[in-house]
DNA sequence: TAGTAATAGTTAACATATTAACTAAATTGA
DNA sequence: TCAATTTAGTTAATATGTTAACTATTACTA
């Protein structure tokens, strides 16, 4: 799969930035989106990173561990743990972020204006249709409701 | 990343496929390779997956356990581990390779012609120039020469 | 209002990713 | 020819992905 060889040939560049701040690519991911809302309930966390909720429990384990965010559990509704940013870890963001914007541009220039938004907007198209076209085997039909789409 | 968002959209449907056959997806990009080429050292396997070598050594391990593959030591370098299909490895591509195919053939519905070509031309040039810079950072210098092309 | 269903988060079991270190076998070069 | 290096594969340690099951709360409904 080309997107795979994407990845594939991107990530390092991002991962040598995160290294640098004992950060992994996906806890980098949780705090980008904390450092635009703090105090985000976890499971809201995961739909914004794509993370799923299993795996993200053990990402905010770590990062808790490390000292990065805090977990505090709303008063409202007592079910909602909200993941919440310490003083180390907002600090961070004036670190990391200049150098994973840097990255970004030197990706950017890879290829043309065009073709970038042409990519970007080819790709939305196909993960908002194969996702709405995917949700109909959420049925209670199941695989056999899948594989009839199939043929 | 836009790119995880479409792998997001995209796999659940390949997914539902390998599952009614006890396949992972690593392990489906696996016999592919093999199906194409039968006998292929573990390497070998592991460039042609994009699965590193590590990685590929359990999931080797399961396929075998599962009487889908085993390993056999090259006699002319006895370093040399060939991965080769077993008899049920064999019969389990004309049973997947279809539903795949139609799988892929539902993808590419989603878009035109035009956009779907521009897509790939565009990630290839991604992936192959962002490789090619990447290279320069596994010179002795490391970190300090990736920090250096960022600025 | 008791009983049931839905929701938020977690745990468990297994498969995979990543980096470093390690073994065995081959290759190289003084 | 033998010591140093390289190569193929593996192991180890840690982090993450995936699915199912489970707990604690809250919301819904007869």
């Amino acid at each position: 799969m080309m997107l795979y060889r994407t990845l594939d040939a991107v990530l390092p560049a991002f991962r040598a930035i995160f290294t640098q701040f004992d950060l992994t690519e996906q806890q980098w991911r949780v705090l980008r989106v904390l450092w635009e809302q703090d105090a985000t309930p976890l499971l809201a966390l995961a739909e914004a990173t794509l993370i799923q909720a299993p795996s993200l429990v053990g990402i905010v384990d770590r990062l808790q561990r490390n000292g990065l965010v805090e977990r505090r559990r709303s008063e409202l509704d007592r079910r909602v743990v909200r993941v919440c940013l310490t003083a180390s870890g907002k600090a961070l963001e004036a670190q990391v972020t200049p150098l994973v914007d840097a990255a970004y541009s030197d990706l950017e220039v890879l290829v043309t204006d065009g073709e970038w938004t042409a990519l970007l907007q080819t790709l939305a198209k196909i993960a908002d249709r194969a996702k709405s076209g995917s949700r109909h085997s959420d049925t209670e039909y199941g695989h056999a409701a899948h594989a009839l789409q199939l043929t």
